[in-house]
DNA sequence: TATCAACACTCAAACGGTTTCGTAGCATTT
DNA sequence: AAATGCTACGAAACCGTTTGAGTGTTGATA
């Protein structure tokens, strides 16, 4: 086993200075061409690479990115993590990546354990029991400490920060306002519960729409659904009371779960009825028929955010500008619609 | 801006010694009661916490994991993330996450970024270009350099390290067995090109399963598919030209892609024809009907591979034992066969 | 009254690099 | 011959922390 090697030793090996060793690595100018050549043959023979720690320490800079998600068995996540890969990576940073699994808790511990030093910047999905508790104090701590922070999809008002989001409003509205042009009039939607921003901004677009065509709003065909009851019979129950022509889905699953309950009642998507989801992913991609959705753009999201948190960490001045981009969502037509 | 305070700053604030205020800290028998509390009470108003980079500068250990991956929108590798993540936690390790976009190249740089002091080891699965290239240069390399390193999934005989995998063959051997007890007598297989090693101990434990039933192995009935051409009409004509009762496909979206398309020539699943897939991803899960699939159990492999890799980097011996830890898959009964 | 241990600290080296400054040795200028 | 300028290298500081060795002061012991 040969272990690394390090300055020291070549310059021990070689009988010249520390010094000169690593000044004739950088191709300095001080070094005489011969000793250059034979120090740097000699690195290349042994492998020599810097040690990276050494160099985050002198430099105070790790050329990491602390990547902090609620979940990573997810669609929409993975890919806003290949997005900020695919940015971070021509730029030579590397990804810590953190799930909190939707916690709190989790979300303080490893923002802490990251915030010694271990990573440049932050790049952040909120955690849905941090947006149940509404409590940032962790976030505006790492601000304070001056360590760059991105906000993404899940965001806040309560932290200044740069942040990316979509539109989710207008995507909702997108969507509303195709189903009303296909002539569609009982038009329910499937949410969570209300405290997770990104459903408030998606209800508030479904609305909108809604208001803006001169319907009237029926809270009856709105129905709040939990991400982790896989039990079909609230959906059922809701499509059986009451006869709705068109559905819009603030996530894929409820989505296809609910077309696969009028599915089982003997319906026709879209004939009889109609589905639009959130986020396209291969749920929506592979599903019978294939789901139209609102396209959120993780990847293009998270090259944003790795941009944002880069331009920042090598920004010299402190400015405390801060800018929030909107990333357009695209509706994705599929065969729930008619198109 | 409070920027992060340092031992250093706490001695010339508190007029003692950077060590003393050490000793204080790590609460020394060397320092008094007084000037201890005096210290603490300081670093605990200035949240001090010391600086993660000089620790593993000194300690030579960086509690952190690399964990080199093909892919990472994909069912399967983000659900081995999150087991790895799950036991890394537990032991107070951070995750640095690369993805290798299935390319050589891509693997060779993020090992040799890695490799030099920011990570204590590697859990890593081989990209398909490596695999094709059988060139295993780099992990030998890796290897030598005593770095510990657990391959999973996608592994090798080349490299001697510890190894983490499920036996794919043994799961294909139930699953076409099942499919043999049920009636069918014109069982296919769905795979991908032959060089990659999973989808090879796939192909055998069908075949096994055959023979040992006294099928005769039929190679019309391999169909061998391309990941990134989503176009049917191999598969379309695949089902065309011969009558086929039941398939099993090595990955979850063959599987999903040829339900589709005999559902759409009219035949009944799984009246009429069965399907099995490989990974009980959502895919599967969501697919009407639900489709019956082998489990690789992700999760515990990465549990499994995270366990290793961490009794390899915290055991003081060099011991050039190394295991090889088989997850047993599970056949999950969905609806795509007859139960 | 020396001697010695205990106490409560400080010093300095080390981890592996980078970088500024200093200087020995030589050639060139005046 | 003295002053100057280059070249080519070395010494040392620094990043933030740990830790073994060293030190000055006190009080007890022989």
């Amino acid at each position: 086993m040969k272990k690394k090697i390090t300055l020291k030793q070549i310059a021990r090996e070689l009988e010249v200075s520390i010094s000169t060793v690593s000044k004739a690595l950088k191709d300095s100018g001080e070094i005489s061409k011969d000793t250059k050549d034979k120090i740097r043959a000699f690195a290349k023979m042994s492998n020599y690479r810097p040690n990276s720690i050494a160099l985050s320490l002198k430099n105070r800079q790790t050329k990491n990115i602390g990547v902090i998600i609620p979940e990573i068995v997810h669609h929409f996540f993975s890919t806003v993590i290949k997005g900020i890969q695919t940015y971070a990576n021509t730029k030579g940073y590397n990804l810590i990546i953190c799930v909190t699994n939707e916690s709190y808790e989790k979300e303080v511990i490893n923002i802490e354990l990251l915030a010694n030093g271990s990573i440049d910047g932050f790049i952040l999905a909120i955690s849905e029991e941090t947006e149940m508790k509404n409590n940032f104090d962790h976030l505006k701590e790492i601000t304070e400490q001056g360590i760059p922070l991105v906000l993404f999809d899940r965001v806040t008002n309560e932290v200044a920060c740069d942040k990316v989001i979509i539109d989710d409003k207008v995507g909702a509205y997108k969507a509303v306002k195709k189903l009303i042009d296909n002539g569609n009039k009982k038009i329910a939607l499937l949410t969570t519960a209300s405290y997770f921003s990104v459903s408030k901004e998606r209800d508030r677009g479904y609305r909108q729409a809604l208001l803006d065509n001169n319907f009237e709003i029926n809270e009856n065909l709105i129905l709040e659904l939990d991400h982790f009851d896989m039990d079909d019979t609230p959906i059922e129950e809701f499509f059986d009371k009451q006869e709705i022509d068109a559905v819009l889905s603030v996530n894929e699953t409820f989505g296809i779960r609910a077309m696969r309950v009028v599915q089982r009642k003997g319906l026709k998507v879209p004939e009889d009825i109609s589905f639009i989801g959130f986020t396209d992913g291969l749920l929506s991609r592979y599903a019978n028929p294939r789901l139209t959705t609102v396209d959120q753009h993780g990847g293009r999201m998270g090259e944003a955010a790795a941009e944002m948190l880069i331009e920042k960490i090598e920004s010299e001045e402190e400015n405390e500008i801060y800018r929030t981009e909107v990333i357009k969502s695209t509706l994705i037509e599929g065969d729930s619609t008619i198109n």
